[in-house]
DNA sequence: AGTGTTTATCGTCAGGCAGACGACTATGAT
DNA sequence: ATCATAGTCGTCTGCCTGACGATAAACACT
């Protein structure tokens, strides 16, 4: 196969973003609204083009910075700060997936704490936090009371990957303090996993469980009340990215 | 941002293909041979350009058909054939990957039995099996006391991946019957988990694990003496393809 | 001050699974 | 016949998990 220039069709390449964050005890992921056509006024999943000069891990963090003013956690940095988790998520490329031209997207998933407010472009409006089972619901009705308009382009099966690959992945890693701030209580953390995975988990058994594994929390002596109750624990990120044995999803 | 047309830098989109197989109790990986510069001369992964009416998984099937002859799999269809099992690894857009243009590449992953000789265009010196230590091995000397050249473009990074995510995705899944023909013995079995995680497993422990994990594995009634000793019991894979519980990799 | 509520944390117990390993079976090779 | 090879079935022990009782330390009432 001979390279020839012109042998190969030009592609638009594009990343976009699925950015979760747990609110009020509900995975929730940041989409904007559509300024142009196609898919005008619909909600979609931030991202843009590739830039000529830019890595794609790159262009997502560029992409992340822009819409949410987060920092990406360079995983070549091992000190935590209060970036976020970024990694590639999956490619997708159906020919008819953009109806203007060829769009190749390169999907990235960003796990944030709750802190931040969206912004894109400074217009609060064009921009939210959703529940993820809304913005992925099917027809019917929101709590709003609208008709639900599903996500713009193929993006319904991008958040739904990248729900899926975090919920798997906060069993076996440590990702589930992507969520967290700096320093965070046990409860904290079990609301994480409760959130995400949409279940209610045993706090005996969970204290137990995170305590116990070697790497995952290092307390940081401090405490804090404000959970309510009886003053916590507060701990931070241990170093180990892979949790040994794996935390158990609960089955069905 | 509005939708320029010229505003986007024009990509050029490829798949490459990590192929796995196990022979003669090594993980082994398909390469060939590169014709033209650059790196002309040097072994690289398989692939080629994606077309303008293709989808990504549709050019990697094709890829895969023209260097193997081996038709993909299709995840839609749960009938198991002799198909190799394919899907999307990562992608990988660093701007000086490829030195004459932007290219970003589309890495897929394919897993086949042992069975088929590759053929690159007929040209059987163009295309080989080779043992992934050696093609990632960097510097030193091969077993043939030629001086190890590492592996084209980043590849040598693709080919890592690839293999991190099979060794990974045999724990919790029942890909690893994708390495065996269609009927195989516990003991085939055992054997391709041993190569590709390079341990090895107690045969009386991996037996129990395996016909005891619910839709693993679906005896054929058959069985065969072509691994010498007691004779096999024959099996297919069964409908699982989530293992629960997973298998377990030995520590370190 | 006492009582209730909330959250955190420690303990106990039974069942299940995994690793280590002994024993037996069924074939082919010498 | 004997050996080598590979497959299959059991046993035992330790660890982990899920279920759940009990205690601790805060706050909000009354």
């Amino acid at each position: 196969m001979p390279y020839d220039p012109s042998a190969f069709p030009p592609f638009a390449v594009t990343v976009d973003l699925v950015v979760l964050t747990v609110r009020r005890h509900a995975l929730c992921a940041l989409a904007v609204r559509r300024g142009e056509p196609p898919f005008q006024g619909r909600w979609a999943l931030p991202g843009g083009f590739v830039r000529a000069d830019e890595d794609l891990a790159q262009a997502a963090a560029r992409e992340l910075a822009e819409e949410t003013g987060l920092r990406a956690h360079d995983p070549a940095v091992p000190v935590q700060d209060n970036g976020a988790h970024l990694e590639q998520l999956a490619t997708y490329g159906d020919p008819k997936r953009d109806p203007r031209m060829r769009v190749v997207s390169v999907a990235h998933l960003a796990l944030a704490p709750d802190l931040p407010a969206p912004r894109a472009g400074g217009d609060a409006s064009n921009a939210r936090w959703a529940p993820v089972e809304e913005l992925l619901q099917q027809g019917g009705y929101g709590r709003d009371g609208e008709p639900v308009v599903p996500l713009a382009f193929d993006h319904a099966q991008i958040l739904s990957d990248g729900v899926e690959r975090a919920r798997s992945k906060i069993e076996y890693s440590s990702l589930a303090t992507a969520f967290c701030p700096p320093e965070f209580t046990v409860g904290e953390l079990r609301r994480v996993y409760e959130a995400v995975w949409g279940v209610a988990l045993d706090p005996r058994n969970f204290h137990r469980k995170v305590t116990g594994t070697p790497g995952f929390l290092v307390p940081t002596g401090g405490t804090t009340t404000r959970q309510g109750g009886r003053p916590a624990q507060l701990f931070r990120a241990g170093g180990a990215t892979l949790l040994n044995p794996p935390m158990l999803r609960p089955e069905v």
